[in-house]
DNA sequence: AGCACGCCGACT
DNA sequence: GTCGGCGTGCTC
């Protein structure tokens, strides 16, 4: 028996990112993995054993014993900390807030943060007992008394505890704990079986060794079938699987396709689980009664032992990679886990991300292809409007004459037609149209946006919301209106050219709730003739068989962004949209609208033309210097106090200049600078960017890190190649 | 993160 | 003097 263990505490704290060690009790049968309840200075925490040895490290007689064992089984698997370890190397993370990754918020006592939240409501009466020397305690009652007397526990923490203690202790603050409802998911089961075509028999065939493939398929090239008869051959083996989808794609029809075919062998992970459902699917996982985890990004971290096959669709989307808390690429963790398991890990797309592709060609990955549609049809085809011309003949509209008269073609053959959006919202600001001033959130550094429904203005980044201004604030104007279109003005232009048509609608703003999401769809679907308004959400893996026509408003939107991604970024979505025209024998259309015609990115887009634009688009990277063939680092100072983030960036910059010399033209770009939103929910945000040549990547990146956590004190975020920057 | 310790300004 | 706020440092 093991007399000392190694324990992560699990606190998520820069001080206490360490391995602390345990005395074992003579009679305590401990394992690695398992959660433990371990004394703590005065305080009794709960953490992670990670390692079991004969002799300590620290000081024998200063060691304390672990009180209990939380569960009588090891939660962490061996897989798993080997997982953290490649995790906190790689993304440089902390290791109790990796290991939260593991396992069901559920089975953390009291930190089931998506579900409760601390409230603290003022007591007026109790504010005379302020002390005038306590001007934190002031403060946090001043912040208190503009925001409706109540404020949750993240936003006035910045004040330090001990004064919100004082606050509660006085009565003045009281406590109070509040839920957050999710609703379940509801699931219609029909199975469906297919035939496949020689491309797929072929991919199945090829798809069995110990290495990452690349499935390169057309819209409606039926991947999907693929996948499901490489799962099915990896449980036949004895084996098991985990498949990833994007979270945006998890349809009813997709999970009800799998639950039909696999039945209970299927665990299915998505963000409509409650904490408690969630947490059953877990434990089928765990316990092995579920043989396959289906989940978005989060289900790369599934308990399933024995991998036999590891599934990325749709593997070029953004949400795969984490841009919050623990910020990973799903893709390492991926590779790691189907190494680890020596299973092969698929990555499937019909428009697969430049990097992958990239690595597909120096035979990193294997490539795979399926050209042909799996129901023999044609791609529809895509029409470019130029927009620069409409205006110059006289059409300033949303709408070019061409789409309109398509739509109104479509509407008399009593068909479906799709209208889509680049964006939420669309930038709806409030402006003064005296002087110019744009409503702007307090604790975030971006403008409100107005959303019509409930009459508010809101703040896309910490979800504030306010009301709408009759005055402005600055100049006392009542001269101020929201402008600019969004989804919701196109469906209002819609309705005043047909009339008599039904229009939906659908965004983030229609389907805040999971069933309003099906609902919308089904109607759709049962509505003829039809048209449906809507942003990204639309784009994706719904099979409408009549619809006919798609609109692409305004292509435009993500190109310009400044983002070394947009380009390829508009390619996956035009393609994408493209797809959702035309899926039965109808034939398809697609028109898109564009301000800037003759942009390369169009002329491959609308031939289909993946290769071709790869090729364009790797010749730029590469003589631009951009990832794939660099890469991009970004260190993102965050903290409420400016002075000091200021003070560290200064600080860790003028050290990294110090790397210039050392690493010379292999450092291609340093520089510091305030973050392009430079507060979120009241913290200041600043960055330095990097970029660097591959071949010393590696080293660049750690003496980085080296630097960055000697100098900080507070949290500071790290970003390879980052998607957007705010 | 959360708790103790200790310094320092305000006030019976 | 002493009460209590707030910065600093430590937790196996």
């Amino acid at each position: 028996m093991a007399k000392f263990a190694k324990v992560i505490i699990d606190q998520d704290a820069k001080a206490l990112d360490k391995v602390f060690e345990y005395i074992v009790p003579q009679e305590m049968s401990i394992e690695v993995g398992m959660r433990v309840y371990v004394p703590f200075g005065k305080r009794v925490l709960q953490g992670f054993v990670v390692g079991l040895s004969d002799s300590c490290d620290y000081d024998e007689s200063k060691l304390k014993a672990i009180i209990s064992m939380i569960e009588d089984f090891s939660a962490i698997k061996k897989e798993m900390l080997e997982l953290m370890k490649f995790m906190a190397k790689k993304n440089h993370l902390k290791l109790a807030s990796i290991l939260r990754l593991f396992i069901p918020a559920e089975m953390r006592e009291g930190k089931v943060k998506e579900l409760f939240e601390t409230i603290y409501l003022l007591n007026e009466e109790n504010v005379e007992k302020l002390q005038k020397n306590a001007k934190k305690q002031q403060e946090i009652v001043e912040y208190l008394k503009i925001h409706n007397s109540r404020a949750s526990s993240n936003e006035i923490s910045q004040y330090g505890y001990g004064a919100i203690k004082a606050l509660c202790d006085k009565g003045i603050l009281q406590k109070e704990k509040r839920e957050i409802k999710r609703t379940p998911f509801v699931l219609s089961i029909d199975a469906k079986k297919v035939k496949l075509n020689y491309g797929q028999e072929n991919a199945i065939k090829t798809i069995k060794e110990d290495k990452t493939y690349l499935l390169h398929g057309v819209t409606g090239s039926g991947k999907t079938e693929v996948y499901m008869h490489l799962i099915e051959r990896a449980l036949s083996e004895g084996k098991n699987a985990i498949m990833l989808v994007p979270e945006i794609s998890l349809t009813p029809q997709i999970m009800s396709n799998f639950k039909a075919r696999f039945g209970n062998n299927v665990a299915l992970l998505h963000s409509g689980l409650s904490a408690g459902e969630r947490f059953d699917e877990w434990k089928r996982i765990f316990s092995g009664q579920a043989r396959i985890a289906i989940g978005a990004r989060s289900a790369i971290f599934a308990p399933i032992e024995n991998l036999g096959m590891i599934i990325i669709d749709e593997e070029h989307e953004q949400s795969y990679i984490s841009e919050s808390n623990p910020r990973f690429d799903t893709h390492d963790i991926a590779e790691f886990r189907a190494r680890f398991n020596h299973c092969p890990l698929v990555l499937g797309s019909a428009t697969p991300s430049i990097e992958s592709y990239e690595k597909a060609k120096q035979g990193i990955y294997q490539l795979i292809e399926l050209a042909t549609r799996a129901n023999g049809k044609e791609l529809p085809k895509i029409q470019i409007i130029d927009m620069m011309n409409e205006i110059r003949t006289g059409n300033s509209g949303i709408f070019s004459n061409q789409l309109l008269a398509d739509l109104a073609n479509v509407i008399n053959n009593k068909k479906q037609a799709m209208i889509f959006i680049n964006r939420r919202g669309y930038s709806s600001f409030m402006r003064c149209r005296d002087c110019g001033y744009i409503a702007k959130c307090m604790d975030c550094d971006v403008s409100l946006v107005y959303h019509r429904e409930d009459n508010r203005l809101k703040c896309h980044y910490c979800g504030k919301q306010y009301k709408v201004l009759t005055k402005c604030p600055k100049c006392g104007s009542e001269n101020i209106k929201n402008g600019a279109v969004g989804t919701e003005q196109v469906v209002a232009k819609l309705k005043e050219y047909f009339p008599d048509v039904k229009i939906l609608r659908m965004d983030n703003d229609t389907t805040s709730t999971k069933n309003a999401h099906q609902k919308i769809l089904s109607e759709f679907k049962n509505t003829l003739p039809c048209i449906l308004v809507g942003t990204q959400m639309i784009a994706k893996g719904h099979d409408f068989e009549n619809v006919v026509l798609v609109g692409i408003v305004d292509a435009d939107q993500s190109l310009y962004h400044a983002d070394y991604r947009s380009t390829e970024r508009t390619f996956q979505l035009i393609t994408q949209v493209s797809g959702r025209a035309g899926r039965s024998e109808n034939e398809g259309k697609v028109v898109l609208q564009t301000y800037s015609p003759r942009h390369y990115v169009y002329k491959f887009a609308s031939n289909y033309d993946f290769k071709g634009f790869f090729r364009k688009e790797e010749n730029i990277r590469q003589t631009a210097q951009f990832p794939p063939f660099t890469r991009i680092l970004r260190v993102l100072f965050v903290d409420h106090d400016e002075n000091y983030v200021r003070e560290l960036l200064k600080i860790c910059y003028t050290e990294l200049e110090g790397l210039k010399e050392k690493y010379g033209d292999d450092i291609i770009y340093l520089d510091a600078m305030k973050s392009p939103i430079k507060r979120i929910q009241d913290k200041y945000r600043y960055q330095i960017m990097m970029r660097f040549k591959l071949a010393k990547a590696d080293m660049i990146e750690e003496d980085v890190f080296n630097i960055v956590d000697k100098n900080a004190k507070t949290s500071v975020f790290f970003e390879v190649n980052p998607q957007n920057l705010s």
